[in-house]
RNA sequence: GCGGGCGUGAUGGAAUGGUAGACAUACCGGACUUAAAAUCCGGAGGCCGUAGGCCGUGGGGGUUCAAGUCCCCCCGCCCGCACCA
């Protein structure tokens, strides 16, 4: 039979034509069914999509589309995470305004996801950008500052000398500005932070009742809180009247180890003595010469300065001397720490550079404590206390409340020697940025007043448009009238916050203000409870920590302030793999090329890559993270343009689990493509057979019940290859009947490929709509229910059980599933193999795992 | 440096501790065609081979009747590290 080839570029924009008419995907808050919100992490408005939210977006769809089949009250809506460094960068290099970058770049992305056929209410649509979005995040920030949860204080950052800007941590290279090349400084500003610290034992236990989170990313997140119980311990000088020198230790348990003290460069100790110790000033100096970041901190040398100070340790009749030291962090604990060299590896690196003792006090249980010594390797691991006095003999465990016992009892300038101590790493969230294009701080600085909340009334304070970029820094900062505006308290002239906030703070409440978008509050209370939390939040792992926390943390403090009362914004996370892709370059990594720009010949070891405009041979590198600057992103419209967004949709959902990352083939879309295809040439098929009343206990039948049985609970795991794989299998086994060519069964085999449209809807919505059109149905695909599964169908009588002699597959038998153990035990030793194996003797083990299978151990 | 993850045929991958390689892509052979494309049918982890074996899930060790899966060590790659989003 000849049929015309499905056309996508036709069918495609025609249905999202009808689904829009019928305002199919619109949600109303008062629908009384059971809710489901899915949502997908909006996406930063770049330009142009990437096949990566292909991926991310078609997942959701899938589960959007499936939940409304299922009968649920879906919300799946869509918005921009607008603000942000990028739109500046772009004023700066092409004179555009941020403003018209961005929305332009909102615009052409739009479009593109439109394209895909998303199931999406688009009424409920909104940027982080907008004044209306940005107005309500600025009443946040006021609610918080009322309640305590948003407060000022200094802390450092990237300052660059040259284009006198503070610097992002990705914009510092090797401790030097991305575009003025100058050694980077770190300078102290007063800034706005959130108290999400206050929060850090609510946000640890919250983690447990999150059983629909990933446990990799539950575990990130305890381990960013950083829970840790240990000492403050304070320490005595030798010969100065400083007051004691305060550290924290979750080690008390080795102290008797120590052998050095270290203070962070940022230590207010440090910079008393660096006032008059130009050596210690020069160092001190020095350690800031590089980025502020966590990782340009732990990865530099290790480096530190003798500041000739010595402390008394607290339990033996020895000094140790005090250093400053490169490694150690002011922000966590008091900013200093004794050092015990055979126990800690940074310690020990620090120690045998300077030439400082090294004596282990933790004896591991294999050891000898004659000769068991530490030479660059510090051991961290289990065993019994040694070389430590009355802690001799006991278990860390036990050493470690021996010695709290004791210094808590000890006195030292009338106050306890140490005391217990709960510490967490997690840090408070500094939200102020030196930058335009975010959401202004509502402050107003008066002279006499100080810092005051913008009066309700005076909300929104807008961005100004007329701003320039010819210099580097802040625009509203210098700007010529913004700032300027008059004291709510006492009406002198004050100037304005010029700080806007990190577009972290943006992301951390949009899930919220989709349940209201319109409201003149952040959010609708009773909206917003009923539709949070997320039941199903999608989105790449680079999340895993910062922005799920940030969220996490806003929907308790927007909770305190009445917004709402859930304190856990998303039920369930998936977090997908990336899309990766070849970059190509000219040998040096600077000039990259685009793979439509390029044409490739051979296979393996010997494939070459061409530029089709000259020949020229160029380098295939790395398979990596797609990105604009290596320009190895792979635009799905031109895919769409050539086989559809069902082809696009169907091939970034099959093959690869959707956690994993994956790497993009053209020839894989032509698979996929080649499916449609199949099941347009099929539903031709189908259409034409003759109706006959076919029975229903046909195999057919019963293989497409399984098939849907099990595609069903693979879309609720979020396992789509192996939906699609099921799918696949269902096609297969309707072909094969439809080539029998027998007519008895048409009835049957209609009815399997119809379920198959069902299971494929979700996946391929456009392609489904169209086939169930063919088959004579006036109502949409997208609005009916999902078949239900007759669960008679789904077992069988008898199974096939492999045997196993050994622990090797060796043969098969097919039992009746009613069988007993005793009488499957007979069948497998008459069975010829297992005679044959076991040569008249008796086996030593017989395991019979029901419906599983039979080991024979001979 | 620290925290988290991943590693299975040519390729993407499948496999509640229970038949390793489902399903798909690429490939090979056949049918159809003047030819090609498309389509349909068949093949296929490697090695030896008549039967039938042996080896095989990054490498090494271990637990178990049974290990891709659990434990220990190592190698490689990826993500995050608080101002990229």
């Amino acid at each position: 039979m000849q049929t015309e080839r499905y056309n996508p570029q036709i069918t495609e924009p025609n249905w999202q034509k009808v689904w829009t008419e019928r305002d199919l995907f619109t949600t109303d808050n008062n629908d009384p069914r059971e809710k489901y919100y899915v949502l997908e992490m909006f996406p930063y408005p770049s330009g142009r999509i990437h096949v990566g939210h292909v991926r991310n977006y078609a997942m959701g769809d899938v589960v959007a589309r499936f939940k409304r089949a299922k009968g649920f009250n879906v919300l799946h809506p869509m918005g921009w995470d607008a603000f942000g460094m990028p739109a500046e960068n772009a004023a700066m290099k092409n004179k555009v305004h941020p403003k018209g970058w961005t929305y332009d770049n909102i615009a052409a992305m739009r479009s593109q996801l439109k394209s895909m056929g998303l199931s999406l209410d688009w009424q409920r649509e909104f940027a982080t950008c907008d004044v209306a979005y940005y107005h309500q995040q600025q009443k946040l920030f006021l609610d918080f500052l009322k309640e305590g949860i948003a407060y000022r204080k200094k802390s450092k950052v990237n300052w660059d000398p040259v284009d006198q800007t503070v610097l992002a941590n990705e914009q510092v290279i090797d401790g030097k500005g991305w575009r003025s090349g100058a050694d980077v400084e770190q300078r102290e500003l007063t800034q706005w932070f959130f108290k999400i610290s206050d929060y850090s034992d609510d946000l640890l236990n919250g983690l447990e009742g999150l059983d629909r989170w990933p446990d990799k990313v539950r575990l990130m997140q305890k381990n960013w809180i950083g829970k840790s119980e240990g000492m403050s311990v304070r320490f005595a000088f030798e010969d100065t009247d400083h007051d004691p020198l305060e550290i924290f230790t979750t080690r008390q348990d080795t102290l008797f180890g120590a052998s050095f003290m270290a203070l962070s460069p940022d230590h207010p100790l440090t910079q008393q003595l660096a006032a008059d110790n130009a050596g210690l000033a020069a160092f001190v100096a020095e350690c800031r010469k590089h980025g502020t970041s966590v990782v340009a901190v732990e990865t530099a040398e290790k480096q530190g300065f003798d500041t000739g100070l010595r402390v008394k340790h607290p339990l033996q009749d020895r000094t140790l001397p005090v250093y400053v030291a490169n490694f150690v962090l002011m922000d966590y604990g008091t900013g200093a720490i004794f050092g015990c060299p055979a126990h800690d590896q940074r310690d020990l690196d620090f120690a045998n550079k300077y030439k400082l003792s090294v004596t282990p006090v933790v004896l591991p249980t294999d050891a000898d404590a004659a000769d068991f010594s530490i030479a660059t390797e510090a051991y961290t691991g289990p065993g019994k206390i040694f070389n430590s006095d009355f802690l001799d003999g006991m278990t860390i465990e036990d050493a470690k409340q021996t010695i709290a016992e004791r210094l808590e009892s000890t006195q030292l300038n009338g106050e306890p020697q140490g005391t217990r101590q709960i510490n967490y790493r997690l840090r408070d969230w500094g939200i102020s940025r030196q930058r335009y294009w975010g959401c202004p701080i509502p402050i107003i600085h008066c002279d006499d007043c100080g810092p005051l909340p913008v009066p309700e009334e005076q909300l929104p304070v807008e961005l100004p448009d007329d701003i320039d970029f010819d210099t580097p820094g802040n625009p509203l900062d210098r700007h010529v009238t913004w700032k300027q505006t008059t004291c709510p308290n006492c009406s002198k002239s004050a100037t304005r916050e010029t700080d806007t906030m990190d577009t972290f703070v943006d992301s951390s409440w949009y899930f919220a203000r989709f349940t209201a978008p319109k409201s003149d509050n952040p959010t609708e209370p009773k909206a917003a409870d009923s539709w949070l939390p997320v039941n199903q939040y999608i989105g790449g792992v680079e999340h895993a920590i910062l922005h799920l926390l940030y969220s996490r943390f806003f929907a308790r403090a927007m909770s305190q302030c009445g917004h709402m009362s859930i304190d856990e914004p998303f039920e369930g996370l998936f977090t997908q793999g990336m899309v990766v892709h070849e970059a190509y370059h000219d040998g040096q990594e600077r000039t990259w090329y685009s793979p439509i720009e390029l044409r490739f010949e051979g296979e393996g070891a010997d494939r070459k890559a061409f530029l089709i405009e000259n020949g020229q041979e160029v380098t295939i590198g790395k398979i990596e993270k797609m990105s604009k600057s290596k320009r190895n992103t792979v635009d799905p419209d031109d895919i769409i343009k050539t086989y559809g967004a069902d082809t696009a949709r169907w091939f970034v959902l099959s093959d690869s689990p959707p956690e994993r990352d994956v790497i993009w083939t053209d020839a894989g879309v032509e698979g996929a493509h080649r499916f449609v295809q199949r099941v347009w040439r099929l539903v031709q098929e189908v259409a034409a057979l003759e109706d006959s009343k076919s029975p229903h206990d046909h195999a057919l039948t019963a293989a497409a019940h399984k098939a849907l049985h099990s595609i069903e609970a693979d879309i609720e795991g979020l396992r789509f290859n192996r939906a699609v794989a099921q799918i696949y299998e269902l096609t297969n086994a309707v072909s094969a009947q439809l080539s029998k060519n027998n007519n008895a069964d048409s009835g049957a085999v209609r009815n399997a490929f119809e379920m198959l449209l069902h299971a494929m809807a979700p996946m391929m919505p456009h392609l489904a709509e169209e086939c169930w059109t063919h088959l004579g149905h006036s109502d949409l695909i997208a609005s009916r229910p999902w078949p239900k599964v007759d669960e008679a169908l789904l077992s069988e009588d008898t199974i096939i059980l492999p045997i196993q002699i050994n622990g090797k597959r060796r043969a098969e038998i097919s039992v009746s599933k009613e069988a007993s153990k005793q009488e499957v035990e007979e069948a497998v030793l008459a069975m010829p193999a297992v005679q044959k194996a076991l040569d008249g003797a008796t086996p030593k083990k017989l395991i019979v795992v029901p419906g599983r299978i039979v080991n024979v151990v001979v």
